[in-house]
DNA sequence: GAAAGGACTTTGGACTTTTA
DNA sequence: TAAAAGTCCAAAGTCCTTTC
């Protein structure tokens, strides 16, 4: 299908090539949203602007207030965006806020949240409440276990949607996702955004049916090719990338804040595998070692291991795993 | 209502083929 | 010959339909 009156996305390549490419946000205000949301495109929008409540912009402070969520936010509410930031940094939060200044913006407006699996969406659901207090009478979580009339039936009563991509792609093709009313759209992890994954189908059939929304994606692993993520851009419709890592000025200060948890186990796990003893456990754990030797060696040369001590990378190995 | 099975997607590893 | 690119397949996750 072809992209509805649209030229390819190139966001990504501001960032390709340049040494500190990070976009500036544009100065916009709220204003300035209104009335790109409702002067004439060819868009249609159901949904009815608050001019009293869009004056403004709302931003949690019972949090420490932390300066690129602040910036990344205030682009966000305004752009469709790509966030990309390391895991435990905040995405949450910014998903939240904008969530939250829809919901006060359009007062029939419906917003959705998506995830690729259900206990992110059971997450989700419960950060925002606790971030921007959201009601819960307003929230609903929908996934593929609630039936599809049942579903048909919330989100005629219900503003605030927590799905997963396939709920979101199947009522959208329905027609019982009232589409007329989305004014915003989260996707978190947004990396899975490619070929014919549902994130990318539910985007696309909103887009051919001219829908009006913010779009917001989230991702703290975006792709490791640059093709990769330019099609998620692409597919997803972002105009501003917000990229930050652990050694952006701005973010390092709290990534030392993470707590960082030292699990000792007992080497005999491969008898909790194999039910064997302690002493033969040893005596196989010893013959793995003895194995690996030569392979850790010649991979520690090369710069693939940080260190030749079989030990260290077998347990590291498990551990990450998560095999116990 | 619960369980089973099918269909669909992406990811990652293993293997093969191509190219410099 | 080594690196890059392409192909295949299993695994994992989801939703939906059917059956009991």
């Amino acid at each position: 299908m072809k992209k509805p009156g649209s030229s390819r996305q190139t966001t990504l390549d501001k960032f390709i090539g340049r040494a500190c490419p990070r976009p500036q946000p544009e100065s916009r205000d709220v204003e300035e949203h209104n009335r790109d949301c409702n002067e004439g495109d060819g868009r249609v929008s159901s949904v009815q602007i608050d001019t009293e409540a869009a004056k403004t912009w709302m931003y949690p402070v019972n949090f420490p207030r932390r300066d690129y969520q602040f910036s990344i936010t205030k682009t966000a509410l305004f752009s469709n965006t790509l966030v990309v930031v390391p895991t435990g940094l905040g995405k949450t939060l910014i998903a939240a806020v904008v969530m939250y200044n829809y919901f006060r913006w359009f007062p029939d407006g419906k917003i959705v949240f998506a995830a690729p699996s259900r206990p992110l969406v059971v997450q989700q659901i419960q950060a925002c409440h606790n971030i921007v207090g959201i009601s819960q009478e307003w929230t609903i979580d929908m996934t593929g276990q609630i039936s599809p009339t049942k579903r048909a039936s919330l989100w005629k009563t219900k503003r605030v949607f927590f799905v997963t991509p396939q709920v979101l792609e199947k009522d959208i093709q329905s027609g019982t996702c009232s589409i007329e009313y989305l004014v915003c759209l989260v996707i978190d992890e947004a990396h899975r955004a490619l070929g014919n994954y549902s994130y990318s189908v539910a985007v696309r059939e909103l887009m051919a049916a001219q829908v009006q929304l913010r779009i917001l994606a989230l991702s703290a692993t975006p792709g490791s090719k640059q093709q990769a993520v330019q099609q998620v851009i692409d597919n997803l419709y972002i105009s501003t990338l917000e990229y930050r890592n652990e050694d952006d000025a701005d973010v390092k200060k709290y990534v030392h804040n993470r707590e960082v948890e030292l699990i000792q186990r007992k080497k005999t796990f491969v008898a909790i595998i194999l039910g064997r003893n302690g002493q033969e456990a040893v005596e196989i754990d010893n013959k793995l070692v003895e194995a690996m030797r030569p392979f850790a060696t010649r991979l520690c040369a090369i710069g693939v291991l940080p260190t030749r001590d079989v030990q260290t990378v077998w347990f590291q190995n498990n551990l990450n795993s998560n095999f116990l």
